[in-house]
DNA sequence: GATTATTGACCACATCTGTAGTCGATCGTA
DNA sequence: TACGATCGACTACAGATGTGGTCAATAATC
């Protein structure tokens, strides 16, 4: 179940607050999203609909209107995701994927403390 | 600069051995990439043609044909893929990202062994 | 009650992608 | 030298994607 740039964004806000309606969701795109997702409603309704197309959205009927909800976890699409980014760019293997996290400087303090923790977990 | 999957193949077998001509190149596609790589040497030619427009490939007459060079490196784009990457799913944020690769299993022995010593690095 | 706003259904349309095909020129081989 | 293989240039075409419009029904407002 591919999804796109666009109905990410979408299903980020769904994530978030399960149940909403195609208007709500607009208006959280407009809100939370840094402002550069000035889509009109039809737009994310387009995006709402192929997403219910695709699965990845159930709709409760709500009077005249649907209310949405994703159909897969958010956890579950992140790991589907990455394990196809490393099998596109990386061919599959993860650690040189980790290099280049930490070469492009994206490793915070923060996040460099939590691998550390992470790798502890990894050697029990 | 956007490089599609297909595309990103093609690129691949260029990385490795820059300034060969587009049938070298659905050659080497047929042989080296598993097998599920068998595009007719059009389609490959398509793509080469693509990546030159998009100019991620430089082009050298050799005598009727052309012999095609990445204008840019492997690790370059690699990095940025990665941003792209961590940027659309993961918010920016590195570290779930790592906390993901761990849950899907996908790191190895090897892998964990790297990631010490990358961890090394960045504590310096 | 009449007008306006909202909603879902369906439609539009350009660009990107995957996957080739056609054509005219040329190169290598019988 | 005639013919098939190969080359690049151009064309094709369906599905995905980004972005939104039209329309008829209905809900909300003056």
């Amino acid at each position: 179940m591919q999804i796109s740039d666009a109905e990410l964004e979408v299903m980020k806000v769904l994530w978030a607050r399960p149940g909403i309606s195609a208007t709500d969701v607009h208006d959280h795109l407009g809100k939370h999203m840094n402002g550069h997702k000035d889509w009109s409603v039809r737009t994310v309704k387009t995006l709402l609909s192929r997403l219910v197309e695709k699965g990845a959205l159930s709709t409760e009927e709500d009077g005249r209107r649907y209310l949405y909800t994703p159909t897969i976890e958010q956890e579950d699409y992140k790991s589907g995701a990455v394990r196809q980014f490393v099998d596109r760019v990386f061919s599959g293997r993860a650690a040189p994927l980790i290099a280049h996290l930490a070469d492009a400087k994206d490793l915070t303090e923060a996040d460099i403390e939590e691998l550390e923790k992470l790798l502890g977990e990894l050697k029990k």
